[in-house]
DNA sequence: GTTAATTACGAAAACGTTTGAGTGTTAAAA
DNA sequence: TTTTAACACTCAAACGTTTTCGTAATTAAC
């Protein structure tokens, strides 16, 4: 087993001090040109590369940015993750990816070992427990210790941070707007229940959209979904609660749901229901995910530009960790969403 | 800003040294009660917490596992991570993300700067770039150094280090003799070109399975897909081409799809030709992923077992991490497929 | 021939921790 | 009374760097 070399054992095998052979490696002119070659020369021949723990130890930061995302599958955050990672390479930074699995305490967890000392830095994405308990002082804590925070999608208005949202409402607004303008007078939504804030904005965005369209808001047009994610009973659930209301209301032209989930879940009604997509009725979601690009037909959908969102979070961060007065005021970034026309409209 | 609280600080409040006060927080007896109980209620006050970079550069590792992966934004990858996150968080690991985009420049920037110091041992999946050059100096760099290598899914033989494969062949085998045994007798099969491993293997498993059942192969039954990354012609051929094969030969009363996408595309045909999945045809595809369980009808599927694909890699891992005689030999897992059967067979 | 400046390097502290080897005090055993 | 043992600590080195300050040797200036 090769060893890793290290300044001090090419110090030993050169007869210099280990502040020469670390000054001449940096091109020091404070070195002889002749030692310096020397040096160089050895340490390339032996593949010299610094050590960066003792590098952070020395230097007080990783170069690290360390994200906690609820799940990794999942489209979404899959692409923010990537645009993270992009940006990060670019600027030198690693990325160390922890998952909360929805849960508060792990998140807790996660936070806490990341903070001690292996990273500069956090961009993170609440999960339901989080959102749900309303506690946020595991984010206090890591903030009181200097270390900044960039928050994105699941945010909170109590903690005060550095923000990358989603227009959730405007996107929505703007699908039901399209769906409006191809003639679709009776929209059912297909939604979650209030307390996830994502899903209570996209309701936010259809509501508008049907008031300043002129069209009647009908509440029973609106169905949250009880979504528990231990149980499988949901979708079915779902399904039927679908039907019911689509033979209840045979007006219905249109569906908006809030995620490609539960647009698969329509698409199945529609399909054993026989009842043609676009041409009966229209169907639009949230999230430019696989499920839309590759069912049949393809889905129109409200894309959040999730990849986007991942890049404008790791600049948020590197450029607080980069300037030296971090008393800016945070900012919150609003990431527009766009409509991406397929089949289903 | 509070500032981090260190051992020395404690020292010097406490008023006795650094070791007093590491021996303490360990409960060593060396140190009398009395003390003990006064540093650990102080550090406890002052939310004591030891500083990683600095133990990791003491202890020469980092409790860390790297993991290099093509991509996140997809959903086998995402799954694999989701295993290895599970057992590494269970032994006290972190996990840290590196993305190749497929290119095997990435591949090794990322291994090299992983590698210094940052990781105690690796978990990758090959890049396209490396599989085609067949470069894989960078690997065996970092194991000459000491650092365990564990390689997934996308291996080579020519690198020697412990691995944890999918049985690609035998997973073709098991489903195309499923549609077999469902009285189906002209399977088309849509797969990759034979440089791309899986997919020459799962091409391997379906011929093997077309010879047991003593049916006749018929080569113009498989569609090798003409996979261009960079250009989104490749689906509207693919569905072209599928479209041709269907019309030329009618008989055809199931199909055999490597991926989901492929999959996506042969439901995309039947469904504008009107061909009842899986009345008419059968479909049955590789990869267990969110299309085939979202879309309509729900397609039967091979299972890689992928979240068991990264469990089992980091338990090797860490095994060798925590075994002080690394020598035993390397081994190779493989991971048996199963066929998850859902309404399009 | 003394002083000053320049060159080329080395010593040591620092980052935060662990740990084996010392050290001084007290109390028990010989 | 001396020796030993136990106790309760402290010292100092080590992990691999960077960086400030110091200093010998040589050269240049006066």
């Amino acid at each position: 087993m090769k060893q890793k070399i290290t300044l001090k054992k090419i110090a030993q095998e050169l007869n210099v001090s280990i502040s020469t052979v670390s000054k001449a490696l940096k091109d020091s002119s404070e070195i002889g040109l002749e030692t310096r070659k020397r040096i160089k020369a050895f340490a390339k021949f032996y593949n010299y590369r610094p050590n960066n723990i003792a590098l952070s130890l020395k230097h007080r930061k990783t170069k690290t940015i360390g994200v906690i995302i609820p799940e990794v599958v999942h489209y979404f955050f899959a692409q923010v993750i990537d645009g993270i990672e992009k940006i990060a390479s670019e600027n030198g930074y690693n990325v160390v990816v922890a998952l909360s699995n929805e849960s508060h305490e792990k998140e807790v967890i996660n936070m806490e070992t990341l903070a001690d000392s292996l990273i500069d830095g956090f961009i993170l994405s609440l999960s339901k427990g989080t959102m749900q308990s309303q506690d946020f002082h595991h984010i206090d804590e890591v903030m009181s210790q200097g270390m900044p925070v960039v928050l994105f999608d699941r945010i909170s208005d109590l903690i005060n941070c550095d923000k990358v949202v989603v227009d959730d409402s405007q996107g929505a607004y703007q699908a039901v707007n399209h769906l409006i303008s191809k003639g679709r007078k009776n929209i059912l939504l297909l939604t979650t229940q209030d307390f996830i804030t994502v899903g209570r904005l996209r309701t936010q965005g259809y509501i508008k959209a049907i008031h300043d369209s002129d069209l009647i808001l009908n509440n029973d047009l609106i169905i949250k979904v009880i979504d528990n994610k231990n149980s499988n009973a949901a979708l079915p659930a779902l399904e039927s609660q679908i039907e019911k209301t689509l033979t209840k209301y045979p007006q219905i032209d249109a569906i908006f749901a809030v995620n490609e989930i539960y647009a698969a879940a329509a698409l199945r009604v529609l399909r054993q229901a026989c009842m043609q997509v676009p041409d009966k009725i229209a169907l639009v979601c949230f999230t430019d995910g696989l499920i839309s690009k590759f069912s049949s037909p393809t889905l129109t959908t409200v894309s959040q530009h999730s990849e986007e969102i991942g890049k404008k979070a790791a600049k948020i961060l590197i450029d607080r960790l980069s300037s030296d007065d971090n008393d800016d005021p945070y900012k919150t970034e609003i990431i527009h969403c766009t409509v991406v026309e397929r089949e289903s409209s």
